[in-house]
DNA sequence: CGTGGCTTTTTACAAATGTTAAAAAATGAA
DNA sequence: TTCATTTTTTAACATTTGTAAAAAGCCACG
């Protein structure tokens, strides 16, 4: 369990004692390429570490379906929206390899984060992480043009890029495949 | 300070004692309109509580600022990226009109955040609500036309709407202020 | 090897949005 | 109220992106 393990120690150090009070809820699951781990509409009591794979999180439109995340190793699947409100979530993710899950269940999440301090701030960083993360993505999606933000995604996820197809890649970027197609032709 | 005291609560309710606790660091101060609150590319030590005003956060491009946050009366005034990394931020924000806020120095919230576990679960709660905010506009954008969150935003914030020159709220939407006076024709 | 299915690129045309500039409307101070 | 300033709308034209369909490329399997 190296990359998870990697993976919640880089969010907020831990003492051994709080760190194994995590993993001992933690189960491994495998999953096939192609199974949705999370559906939109449901309302979801687990999140998942990525040990390997690689996963996406699109939302429905009335005639399109847009992705906008990607996940690999270290990264955490989970619906926020879902957990925060306890209500249905409106995005789905699925997985885009065959993978090896690390399940918690939000549940003894929130148990420990009530018992343990140290706890509680891994949470607070967590989430304070991960909206950082979204607040960039959003601020660079609103004032970078597409081309630009492809050309920074081939430098800073090239294995990633790799490991994803085109479609979901324009989706990602706000574009059609045909529009990331011309981007491409234009930078070779 | 009533707006403020209401925004607190509203986040995850704390018991008198974990309350007073905070309101103690709480320093209330005057602004006047146009005041850039938060300036891009310094480091920032304090947040601020919208007592009485409204803000808008923008990320200066190449030749274009973009306008991608409002907050009224019980909003935060934060840079999270700086406030996170501490680190330079990206985003300026200014007042759009004379304001009073109450002003919270980062420092002082860490050291409760470190010493009671309430407090530390009422930052967890407040870095979760604003992420599922900043999740929710970031997906609205994605697959929305700016005409049909034009209407979503009269709907949601008649009032603010009124409070801010169409520019911003062009710039917010994603457009240029010319479409979105098409878009107002159109659906008068 | 080939063949079928899937992904990516190309093409031609249509639609939406941006740019620039100017006119009209609204606002606020004297 | 009136005038000056700011904000909003309108117009004409250019550019970008989308749509739909066909062509090309790639890969796995028989």
């Amino acid at each position: 369990m190296q990359n998870t393990l990697k993976s919640i120690k880089g969010i907020y150090p831990l003492k051994e004692v709080h760190l194994n009070l995590l993993l001992k809820k933690l189960k491994e699951a495998e999953f096939p390429k192609g199974h949705q781990i999370i559906r939109s509409g449901k309302v979801e009591r687990s999140l998942y570490f990525i040990e390997r794979g690689v996963a996406r999180a699109y939302v429905d439109g009335k005639d399109n379906r847009i992705t906008f995340w990607f996940g690999m190793e270290g990264d955490i699947i989970l619906s926020y929206h879902s957990y925060i409100n306890n209500t249905p979530g409106y995005e789905s993710i699925e997985l885009l390899e065959n993978s090896t899950l690390y399940e918690l269940r939000t549940e003894a999440l929130e148990a420990l984060y009530n018992t343990h301090i140290e706890l509680a701030n891994w949470g607070r960083k967590l989430a304070e992480l991960i909206l950082i993360k979204t607040e960039e993505s959003y601020i660079g999606r609103l004032f970078k043009p597409a081309k630009e933000r492809y050309i920074d995604l081939l430098q800073t996820e090239p294995l990633l890029i790799q490991r994803i197809p085109l479609g979901h890649i324009a989706s990602y970027l706000g574009v059609t495949q045909v529009t990331l197609s011309r981007i491409r032709a234009e930078i070779k």
